[in-house]
DNA sequence: TATATATTACTGACCGGTCAGTTATATATA
DNA sequence: TATATATAACTGACCGGTCAGTAATATATA
């Protein structure tokens, strides 16, 4: 039985995945800038002419690795907050250990940074994730602070006052996870982290420190 | 009276300061990778050959900058806790202000967020600001902390795990000025987001919420 | 079923432009 | 005039995007 010596297959429909995966892997790797795209084609096992099959640029590659990394995180978050009724602190802390599960364990969680690093030399990219991302995951965590503020368990605050210092030490931590870690700067382990952060959260926000 | 027409002057004295400064600002503008050893000389009013002869290379111009910049912070934040014996809020609050006059309001304060974006891709400057920056401002924050709980004033906690959480929402918040804000994309009002930092974080850090 | 023809996914060399670092040369100053 | 200081032309490597051509596959025809 002879090898079947073909170079290439033709895989129109696998072909946008395969390469927004390597894509994604190697923007969190090295940056939007330095990432060549010789080398996402590569990784994906195409060459750079078939990308540009797919994809108009090196822009619209990265919008499409955002849309299908995040808004699905984004979708079941609201979901999440629809079907618990309970009490928001629970709700709270259950949307923040499932956001830990896949931003903060996958290769996502790399975006975060990628964004910040970046805004100021792609202008075009920061309003494309601030409008997406920022602003719909705001919107999910302000509307639970007002259900803890209208049912008595948080004390009264603005939401959207606290909102960025809320999230801030989440955000920092998987910034940390994909710049200073990788270059064997340590920081505190990942269990701790959570905990003293939900502890020292719900303790400013709660009216009565239970 | 003829216009002088030297085409330059011998400034042997000035000109490493003049280049840190014109640095420090495209750095801050640009990021590392992406700003022109060009752009440096011509904003400083040399050439870039002129560059070379006082730094030898562009990470050795950019450790430079981070020198001047940021060690006599760190310095004068010491001397501040060993000049107030006070409580450790009152403290605490005191550092977190004067940190904001200089790092949030100045333009050092781009270099936070340019060592995260670039950690990656130039592990010598990211090891090279943990040594020198995030260690020794750790622990004047743990030191703080540490006066605190043994005054009972805070809760009993470690310290060591909580200074990450505890100053994530500052340098998110002059990351933030320096990426997103450059694109438009706005935040809450510095006044209230510092108000509201200091009431929910001093709250999850107190013994009794006063 | 076998072969000719048409279609299109894919390749890879190339181009224009960029930039860190070098070096040959010019000039200000002691 | 000697030389430290500064210039500017130069080098070589790099990269986003293009496109003429090639190879895999679909379809028509006998």
């Amino acid at each position: 039985m002879p090898v079947t010596k073909t170079r290439w297959k033709r895989r129109k429909e696998a072909r946008p995945q395969e390469l927004t995966a390597a894509a994604l892997e190697l923007f969190v790797e090295k940056g939007f800038a330095a990432t060549r795209l010789d080398e996402i084609a590569a990784r994906a096992g195409v060459s750079k002419g078939t990308l540009y099959l797919y994809f108009d640029s090196k822009e619209e590659l990265f919008k499409a690795v955002i849309r299908e990394g995040l808004l699905p995180l984004l979708a079941e978050g609201e979901e999440l907050m629809a079907s618990m009724p309970g009490p928001a602190s629970e709700l709270f802390r259950a949307i923040v250990l499932r956001w830990w599960e896949i931003v903060g364990e996958g290769p996502i969680g790399g975006i975060p940074k990628l964004i910040f690093a970046e805004a100021r030399n792609f202008p075009e990219i920061a309003r494309f994730y601030a409008d997406e991302v920022i602003e719909r995951g705001k919107r999910l965590f302000v509307a639970v602070f007002r259900r803890g503020i209208d049912s008595g368990e948080f004390r009264p605050f603005d939401p959207q006052a606290l909102v960025h210092i809320v999230i801030s030490p989440l955000i920092m931590r998987v910034i940390w996870k994909h710049s200073l870690d990788c270059c064997g700067v340590t920081n505190v382990p990942l269990d701790d982290y959570l905990r003293e952060y939900l502890e020292l959260t719900l303790r400013g926000l709660r009216r009565d420190p239970t």
